[in-house]
DNA sequence: CGAGGTCTTGATATAACTCAATTTGAGTGG
DNA sequence: CCACTCAAATTGAGTTATATCAAGACCTCG
């Protein structure tokens, strides 16, 4: 790889000690020093353009990436030809665990907005592991933690209607949001209706006649990409309020 | 806890070294030495009778689970009462890595009939991962495995129809008894209909249907529990050969 | 042998999809 | 700066897959 694609800016270039992000991503938990070591592995890249691709389905794995600005979104392709949304990445947020296992990427991930990536290569990283006793605990947290998310968005598949679906969307968005120290109240969408749909299991129309009704029922103001939660706590309620539960009994079987 | 709670019947005692499971667990990889001083932390219990459970939804997290023989169902239980089957586990596989990054379970799992399991306290696991290189691989391993699973099974709640989910499900239940050395041919399900409607997100009533209706187009032979694939390459089919495509394009967005 | 749960089957309702048409907006070039 | 183009989003009408409701059959176990 050559060194010409990494980028000197001071905003891009900042050291893990110094991002902000720092208590999202991977460094959280680590001492000054051990975040120095991590620091020395971490490549920074030349921001990517909207539509530009980190990596593809298929590809060798050879590192993580976290997200330091912007936003990516990962998708697989099946046989078909169909694709399907399977996460939208925000600052913080590692990218590529799934590639772990089989050494191949099983999704690919575009930039959806001009986003700025940190690499942080895996063979350096899991030596540095061995060492580092807080990075390796932190790396099996996130993956646990991403498993969690996995399970909570599953069960949104599977029973929820797509009004809880997207509000439920929605409000992971803004909280999102509000960790990184963003509103939650107000923040733009970067992906298009249509992913939010792929992404939820739903017709790009039902997306949209869904952000139309939420609004008349003043849950919420759309403009465009623009959202505004009005009633947040109304929208929870939605979440909840689930329609006359169908599920079987889970005791023994 | 108490060590009468842990018995030593010869085909409950024996060591990861003779298990016939190792190379689907967590040693796989390891060497015979390492397998050794993990096989060392290794608890294994009684065997749970049906419905009994491992550990429930907010129990503090201290070990990881192998399912040594038998098998395992997880689930989560919504604040409005309603349950959600997230996985069923067959011999080999390792529950409690979603507990990880909280410290707090975050599903029960009871056994679906007489099961006997591993228990490989985490903080003993993650001191010897420390040591042992492979054992901090194959741990990284497993989740990133498991992380991708997720995310096909994300696909199949997403955009896939009933058929599609009850085929898929066979199939993938099929392949790992094999891994197993089972007959993937002919099988006995462990779980109720309603615990595979729910756990598909279907309806009782739906499962029940396609199973008449796969018995009717030949493709498997049901019997109360037992299945089998008479037609196992028309079924593959069912699983691709997806309705028209409603999904959007991710290409940027 | 009876009771209670599980499974099946049928009839009906409905949420969400599909298809189709229109509107809106963003980007481009004259 | 306006007209034009193309993609994205919205809106409407009609269809359909699957849920729901209801009833009966079948096991399993005590």
């Amino acid at each position: 790889m050559d060194t010409s694609t990494y980028i000197n800016i001071h905003n891009l270039s900042r050291a893990c000690n110094e991002c902000q992000l720092q208590d999202l991503c991977l460094p959280l938990g680590l001492s000054r020093g051990d975040i120095e070591r991590l620091d020395q592995i971490v490549n920074r890249r030349k921001p990517l353009q909207r539509g530009a691709s980190l990596f593809r389905q298929g590809d060798r794995f050879q590192a993580l990436y976290a997200v330091r600005s912007g936003s990516i979104k990962s998708y697989a392709t099946t046989n078909s030809g169909e694709e399907q949304i399977n996460a939208f990445h925000l600052p913080g947020e590692i990218l590529g665990l799934d590639a772990i296992g089989s050494g191949i990427h099983p999704e690919s991930s575009v930039a959806m907005e001009t986003t700025s990536i940190c690499e942080l290569p895996f063979d350096r990283l899991h030596t540095l592991a061995h060492e580092v006793d807080g990075l390796q605990r932190q790396l099996l947290r996130i993956m646990s933690r991403e498993l969690n998310s996995d399970e909570q968005f599953m069960r949104l598949l599977a029973n929820r209607s797509a009004e809880e679906r997207l509000a439920s969307f929605l409000l992971n968005l803004a909280s999102r949001f509000e960790l990184r120290g963003y509103s939650g109240q107000a923040f733009n969408l970067s992906m298009s209706r249509s992913d939010i749909g792929n992404y939820l299991g739903l017709a790009v129309e039902t997306v949209s006649r869904l952000f139309t009704r939420f609004q008349q029922e003043g849950l919420i103001e759309v403009d465009r990409k623009a959202i505004t939660l009005v009633d947040r706590s109304r929208m929870s309620g939605l979440c909840n309020l689930s329609a006359t539960a169908s599920a079987g009994e889970p005791r023994h079987g």
